[in-house]
DNA sequence: ACAATATTTAACGCATATCGCAATTATATC
DNA sequence: GATATAATTGCGATATGCGTTAAATATTGT
């Protein structure tokens, strides 16, 4: 394990790289929105912006439905599964970290103990 | 605030995006490496991994040093604050996620209070 | 001084990403 | 049924990213 989620981190990432999308995740993080909102709100064409919820659909970050009042709309919303597992892969990566200060730590003492200089 | 380190929590993003990238990150967590023991665990040429090294050491993910016994070697390690940055994003934009879910939570409630299909 | 080692930089080619415009599909409206 | 609207897909152009080999730089060791 930890190996194995490794691609799905991968995916996520590559999605969230790109500045237009992540700009999307923040507008749908806060509530969900339809195509032609995005694309007006990050002043880019329809065609990109389908392009990039493509992307960020694929990758798992979003999932669309339609509104029942009108099927031509697409309503875009997030979907948080993917970013868990990256801040999970975060959190590891800062708690391995830390254990490296803790062992470095550790050593300084342990020479300290042992003698300056020895 | 918040759109102030966007364009920093972007450049993070960039850097990570690239799976031997991720995995660099990966090994440094763990403790710091010279610049060929990355090369061979990643089994990809010197030149390439270079290049990678410079691209985390841009984003702030990673500062290099010398080991003092050889001037040669170039020892990365992993600097974890443009991480920090990141989970910051990454919790907040789950912060404002779970507020949608609660409000619309709160709604269904209401509707129900005032009656279903009223 | 010379040969070997660690790493980076230069130069080139290849694959992929992104954009805008035009065309297409599906649905709504009159 | 004709027309307008929302969104996607096709296409050509441009750009960026990554990898390899070859050359350069810096440092060590004999």
């Amino acid at each position: 394990m930890g190996r194995a989620s490794s691609v799905a981190v991968d995916r996520t990432l590559a999605a969230l790289a790109d500045p237009h999308r992540r700009r999307v995740v923040d507008l749908l993080a806060q509530r969900p929105r339809a195509a032609g909102e995005l694309a007006r709100e990050l002043a880019i064409s329809p065609p990109a912006m389908s392009r990039h919820l493509k992307t960020l659909r694929i990758s798992g970050l979003v999932e669309e439905s339609h509104p029942e009042f009108d099927a031509r709309v697409r309503i875009y919303a997030l979907r948080p599964e993917p970013m868990v597992h990256l801040l999970r892969w975060l959190e590891e990566s800062e708690r391995l970290w830390s254990a490296q200060l803790l062992a470095f730590k550790a050593h300084i003492e342990t020479a300290a103990q042992t003698g300056p200089d020895a």
